[in-house]
DNA sequence: TTCGAAAATTGATCCAGATCAATGAAGTTC
DNA sequence: GAACTTCATTGATCTGGATCAATTTTCGAA
């Protein structure tokens, strides 16, 4: 895909319509594009925030604790707007799940630059919101959960995000490995794989290929992710 | 304090000089006032999201899993502005720690007033994004960190917000209890008691009371926090 | 100043999930 | 399509922090 294709995905995305042409223009001046083979960590030591944009694939945004030691702060997907810190308490790189295309911004010429439209603005606001619940979500699961509730409260969210319905269910085809899956639920790849043996044998999952599970029972899983329930 | 002192002050360290007296007037028409004693959770069931802004005292925003499991999302002092939800996976309150005065508004009304200025919309989506920050740096603690790490990484991230720099280092006087504390870091209280007496004994804190703590040495502590090297 | 209740500390034991170790299943490359 | 290599599963053992159980301390109220 070229790069106005690319950029076009960003402002239909994340640009409102009403937005002038000329500051779409600015935007697209300012944009820079990166395409990412599975494993890249495009931005690491770039020394500036910055703002990302997942035009086609998915990532993970990792923190590195000392030891080696890894999480995974939040999985993104195509159309997803992330904010990568330069540096924090730990230090952050946004890696490539498989083969991406990236449009990305300098963060604080990003967010000088929407401030021209509130629109905007609002938009960044309305999906930092929601970058801020999925990571209180996270929390919960992390601090006060069982491995198997977490497990489970990961396929219900994946369920949601890029969940495909079939007859059987909803279909996943996940991009990240189970030692992903346990660097973002603070787990081991052999917890995972016991827990998905558990769910398996219990039928309430079906592990069609290495990166393949179709979630058959959806109300109970979500009872197994110890979420409260949703009243009808 | 009255209702338009508790304003004003809400008025300062949210809302940008610049604005226009008339938006200034509907963000105080918009503004609705509640002085919670200790233990209060003002906002549980009100059905709506809210934005509170703390004017005087500290809070934590709660999250409660099934089996009454309590995972604290964040604590919150003066000058704080929280977005408390009312239905997610979970449920949230807000409670306060101490005897507070809170300014708060409906979300949506809130945000909706907040784009008639792109400034505003600005300031918010700076301490959305500030919040996010905050929130990531602890699923990194509760991810991937031993007990001791996960205290020395709460000492540390107190003593940079509400801690008072005294000859000996840096005073804390925390609002909250062990079992605040435990629900925080996703560990027991008897757990955080140990872990206290721990550094104690390494000379590293002092419990002088109940609610006082002593940081003597930020250095050593940072470092048993497992947070990566700042460069000097 | 003493009393009572809540909060914190300390000790003993237990267990969920980590770690260590081996095997099995998919891709990949030549 | 055989040899690698990586990833996933399964089993055995170990351990950090939970749980259970007393004290002990703190601090507000009388």
């Amino acid at each position: 895909m070229t790069f106005p294709d690319l950029f076009e995905r960003f402002a239909t995305d994340i640009l409102p319509m009403s937005i002038s042409d000329a500051t779409h223009l600015k935007f697209q001046s300012l944009a820079r594009y990166v395409s990412a083979r599975c494993g890249d960590a495009p931005f690491t030591g770039s020394g500036h925030d910055q703002m990302v944009f997942i035009a086609r694939g998915s990532t993970k945004l990792v923190a590195q604790a000392s030891h080696g030691r890894e999480q995974i702060v939040a999985f993104n997907f195509e159309g997803d707007l992330v904010s990568v810190p330069a540096r924090a308490a730990h230090a952050y790189s946004l890696i490539a799940l498989v083969d991406c295309e990236l449009i990305y911004f300098p963060a604080d010429r990003f967010f000088q630059l929407a401030q021209e439209e509130a629109v905007i603005v609002a938009t960044m606001l309305d999906r930092a919101l929601q970058a801020l619940s999925r990571c209180r979500e996270k929390t919960i699961t992390l601090g006060r959960k069982t491995a198997q509730e977490r497990l489970s409260s990961f396929l219900i969210a994946m369920g949601d995000r890029i969940g495909v319905a079939c007859d059987k269910g909803v279909a996943l085809d996940l991009p990240m490995s189970r030692r992903d899956i346990g660097d973002s639920l603070g787990l081991t790849i052999e917890t995972i794989s016991r827990q998905l043996t558990e769910l398996r044998s219990e039928g309430l999952i079906e592990t069609p290929g290495r990166s393949q599970i179709l979630l058959l029972n959806r109300v109970e899983l979500n009872a197994r992710a110890g979420h409260m329930q949703v009243a009808a």
